[in-house]
DNA sequence: TTGCTCCTCACGTCACGTGAGGTGGC
DNA sequence: TTGCTCCTCACGTCACGTGAGGTGGC
């Protein structure tokens, strides 16, 4: 008395998606006319808005026949589960949203505005736009490496920022991306590296642990080190002094080691 | 500097997952070690993870290649859509949350819950089971069909109810169910149903719009009609003395017509 | 007669996952 | 040497969609 478009109106599903369900045994095959037309009845229309009920919330077609078929305790053992899904699903896509809004243009897809806004603090000091890309790039490991940590850090970073020494090695940095790896002023950059790191010390603020990983901060620094040619030599003269690490520098096979954990000087 | 499966994790990915995106060339295959591994580096993460932000959000993979590669117009303008679609998925979790609470058990899928209250009470009025059945599916494919006017109809419903005449109607089809097609007690049936269309007529209810269409009222029929050998008799003795219809009863060819929606007498 | 619906294959799509069969690295 | 990672095909999965090529219904 129906046919599969008829049906399919009624259920608000496509003539495709009904001859799929016949296909895999989920909607019974009806009676078919003289002329080979399938020909429903109201109960074919009742079941196959249960499966779309179903298939609407993410249930599998395969989970769909389980559950057609179960006793009452089953199913709504089942269709608590399926609402559990649901809100955690509203969840996701909550997070995602407030990700995506906190999202500006292009260059800082993934980056929360927080990150944004201290990058857009060094710009304003007049920090090389190689630096601040480095920076991003860095910020962006971070935050999806430890998205909870993302604003303390941001914090401290900001704080170091008030140190005249700090900005003046961000400057350096930026003109330290054209030296030749020869350069004899990369001392230069050591020096204010291990002023910075002594100043830190003496505050304390080097105690803070940032929770990378130690594979992770491999990577920061290797990223660093490949960035600039003069980055090396800045490096091996640290080393030298009994420096070590990057991102995380500190002091080398010290007999009181402190927290693994300095201010991020670059990443 | 990174294998495949530390890249994977530093953007919490899969391997299969990376490996795919090389063979569709949205990332970009690296340089190779001397026993053929991938080799990554930091620049590799930033976009991996950039893809996944937008991929998260839902973005086909063949869209994420041309925002990558957008200028920022064209990308903000994708973000605004990308969060519109979203929301509106929110919105359709939201909407199906909803209806799943309302959700009672294996019978009553896809049924609110004050269409299971009208059901119980006419189970607590001692309708057959097999009319409340032919009932229910008769509110699925209403609610599927109409979702904005089942709480109007079933307030008329209910008021129905009040009149004797028509629960006496119900408990008469419920007997009706084991009787022969010729059974005399048709015309007491027809009887019944015809006090009650006219007092519909004189208190107005009979011209409150259902909103449904004729094909679908002429679902609602032949599913009725198929219920019981009776039913054909009934609707016979109907047609005799000047209605049409069963859904929706209604003068045949009156000069003066009504609005073709009486209540429901029987689903 | 025309256009619309219906039919059945077979193959495509999307974003990977699975598994076979093999090699390299510590 | 053992187990782990990596490699490349090829095929599978999920829920349909697309399109060819053809027939029936009004």
């Amino acid at each position: 008395v129906l046919s599969i478009s008829q049906l399919a109106g009624y259920a608000c599903v496509t003539v495709k998606a009904v001859r799929h369900y016949h296909r895999i045994g989920l909607l019974p095959e009806p009676a078919r006319s003289v002329s080979g037309y399938r020909e429903y009845d109201a109960a074919a229309v009742v079941l196959l808005i249960r499966i779309r009920v179903l298939a609407d919330a993410g249930v599998p077609l395969a989970r769909v026949a389980q559950l057609l078929a179960a006793d009452e305790a089953e199913f709504s053992d089942a269709v608590v589960q399926i609402d559990q899904r649901l809100n955690s699903e509203i969840d996701r896509l909550h997070a995602l949203r407030s990700r995506l809004s906190r999202l500006t243009a292009g260059d800082n897809l993934a980056l929360p505005s927080t990150i944004v806004a201290y990058l857009d603090r060094l710009r304003s000091l007049g920090i090389d736009d190689r630096i601040i890309g480095l920076e991003r790039d860095g910020w962006i490991m971070i935050a999806a490496q430890v998205p909870g940590e993302i604003e303390e850090m941001l914090t401290q970073k900001h704080a170091e920022l008030e140190d005249p020494d700090m900005v003046q090695l961000y400057r350096m940095l930026g003109d330290a991306m054209d030296w030749r790896s020869d350069d004899p002023r990369a001392a230069d950059i050591a020096d204010l590296l291990e002023r910075l790191m002594h100043s830190a010390i003496a505050s304390g603020t080097a105690e803070a642990d940032d929770g990378l990983s130690d594979g992770f901060v491999e990577l920061l620094d290797a990223s660093t080190l490949a960035s600039a040619p003069i980055a090396p030599a800045v490096l091996a003269i640290l080393n030298d002094r009994g420096w070590q690490g990057w991102t995380r520098i500190q002091p080398l096979a010290s007999s009181t080691p402190i927290d693994p954990s300095p201010p991020e000087e670059l990443r």
